[in-house]
DNA sequence: TGCCAGGCCCTCTTTAGGGCCTT
């Protein structure tokens, strides 16, 4: 299992049509932040065509117009340029299980596989951080004081943001329980951990 | 016609329901 610590890792964030690939929604811009040794070393955002109007909430929503996208290149054509970008490297997201099934549905539609496993900054965050008043990203941010001037719901800023939450996340997670070196596979196990038993596992965790 | 995402996770649970989170 790749160490967390020695290899980069894609912070990444799409904004898209709607909520679901499978009812025809598609990806509008793709923002990532690249992460090595907890240093931020590139970084990707690309706004994308997907072929049809969106509506006036998601326009709304995120600030991106169909103008905006008219002049953009196709997905396929910068979904080719973001495979060559994450290479094999792990991935990251908050609520990763929407940003997944979205990278998971446009690679399928330019036939691109890719190596890399998700890790998950919403199920970390509701383990590590219990107390915090929800766990959307926007309030995190605020809740670990990590704001800085730039526009929630555009796919890079957020991920920029899902970056510091995720550095300042596995830096409260050596401090409190002693952790030299944070691997993947501790993520993994911990997504699956309930809240309950998320101390216990952490402090004895080797 | 009526439906319309789905994975996670808690609890008054597991023969289920509903809130959270993402756009």
């Amino acid at each position: 299992m790749p160490n967390l610590n020695a290899n980069s890792i894609v912070v990444l964030d799409f904004e898209t049509t709607g909520l679901s690939p499978q009812q025809g929604d598609r990806a509008i811009e793709i923002g990532a932040v690249k992460i090595c040794d907890g240093v931020v070393v590139d970084s990707f955002q690309e706004l994308m065509n997907p072929g049809r109007p969106i509506s006036t909430f998601i326009a709304e929503y995120t600030g991106i117009t169909n103008a905006m996208l008219r002049t953009a290149a196709p997905c396929a054509e910068v979904m080719a340029r973001f495979a060559d970008f994450i290479g094999d490297d792990n991935l990251l997201a908050h609520n990763a299980s929407f940003d997944k099934k979205f990278l998971d549905a446009e690679f399928a539609r330019i036939d691109h596989n890719y190596a890399g496993e998700f890790a998950c900054t919403l199920l970390t965050s509701r383990r590590i951080y219990q107390d915090a008043p929800n766990h959307k990203l926007g309030t995190l941010v605020n809740y670990k004081n990590l704001a800085e001037d730039g526009a929630f719901h555009r796919a890079l800023f957020d991920a920029q943001m899902t970056t510091k939450l995720w550095l300042v996340m596995l830096d409260d997670m050596r401090n409190t329980y002693q952790l030299n070196n944070i691997e993947f596979s501790l993520i993994k196990q911990l997504a699956k951990t309930s809240k309950a038993n998320t101390s216990r596992f952490l402090s004895n965790y080797q």
